[in-house]
DNA sequence: GTACCATCTGAGCAGTGTCAAGTTTCCCTC
DNA sequence: GAGGGAAACTTGACACTGCTCAGATGGTAC
């Protein structure tokens, strides 16, 4: 009697269930028969909220990249220079500290968050998660609109290897020490000559 | 009669087939059972030459570095600050050339080929594939041994972000042009100061 | 109060990875 | 050449998965 016949918010509840088995077994393990069986619901349940395992993902993948954003709002020096390098820090300690949520974000074999950038080139930053807050630093230190592009994605390549490295890379051993990570990323970031056009 | 009970070399062919999978369809539709199809033996034969799934995607993934860095081994200009360059524009266009493997070589959810970096964060290059040619052309621009891994992951982190947004993230709609490709490419690892110390 | 409709259930299909036990073939040794 | 052991392969089976479809349930708008 007390659990009643309509969950309430099973889609949240299998977001959440979802995180936690990420976390704990990794996206290898993830099954829609699992998340419904901790939500105490039938096997097919999820498919009222869901369109399939991919769709699960793929919010899993939006969720993520949204907190991705919020972590790189933090720094807010007023050289934008220093700003962008404390926005590429935030980006590698982000994916060290949460490396499923961040592979997550950047999975595209199910659901792909991606329609930033035009088959022209140009950037339509404000569209993108993450991107946004990069295209303004971007503005903010290079006039030249051509040379915005080239640094917006010198500068995010650059902190996402950093991070790809460390999370699926050969610098994983090195992930586990949070300080030595960030001291590493500054000293590589800092090695990037990001003001000289 | 033809056909001869035992296979031949069955662990060559299962490879291969996968790999014919892997560019037509992706990882997400490799199945053990269908790769046995392929080579024309029972559901079970593989488990004589792989450990199991992982096993095999993990075969792949060494497979693929070994690509990798053949891929590098191109460039052989007389100064390594070009070289350098040269090698991660190849790095790029390995990896929006050949997206499937350039992923399986850094998927670690089924088996993990690096053991690169010591602990103590000493590049021991010579041991992984790939970090052994970077390895050298860093020797050759940076005397300083710290510095020399600081530059070593500037640089692969440069170029494995860019690899990775063009082929996992915002940058995927640009991967079909590989001209364009490698002239973003280009800019931005000239926009890198790698000579500066 | 009744009709609607999103939500949830149950049974069932096709496909998967893996294991245990038996069969066939190759190859080395006498 | 004959014998024997090891490697390669098969059959059969189990537990699990994603997904579909027909039907039961119950809150809600009229």
């Amino acid at each position: 009697m007390a659990a009643s016949y309509h969950h309430g918010d099973l889609r949240r509840a299998l977001l959440d269930h979802a995180g936690s088995v990420l976390e704990e077994k990794g996206i290898g393990s993830l099954s829609l028969r699992d998340l419904a069986r901790r939500a105490g619901v039938s096997a097919t349940a999820p498919y009222h909220h869901f369109k399939g395992k991919a769709d699960l993902v793929a919010a899993l993948g939006t969720d993520a990249m949204e907190q991705l954003d919020a972590a790189l709002a933090g720094p807010d020096h007023a050289d934008p220079n220093a700003r962008l390098r404390a926005m590429g820090v935030e980006y590698v300690m982000f994916a060290v500290s949460h490396p499923e949520r961040f592979r997550l974000a950047f999975r595209p074999e199910m659901g792909d968050p991606f329609t930033g950038v035009g088959a022209d080139g140009a950037m339509r930053g404000d569209d993108v998660l993450g991107f946004r807050q990069l295209a303004a630093v971007v503005r903010e230190i290079e006039p030249n609109e051509e040379q915005q592009v080239a640094l917006a994605i010198a500068a995010w390549g650059m902190v996402h290897g950093l991070a790809s490295l460390f999370v699926d890379g050969p610098l994983r051993p090195l992930a586990e020490d949070l300080g030595r990570v960030r001291q590493m990323a500054e000293a590589a970031i800092a090695r990037m000559g990001l003001s000289t056009s």
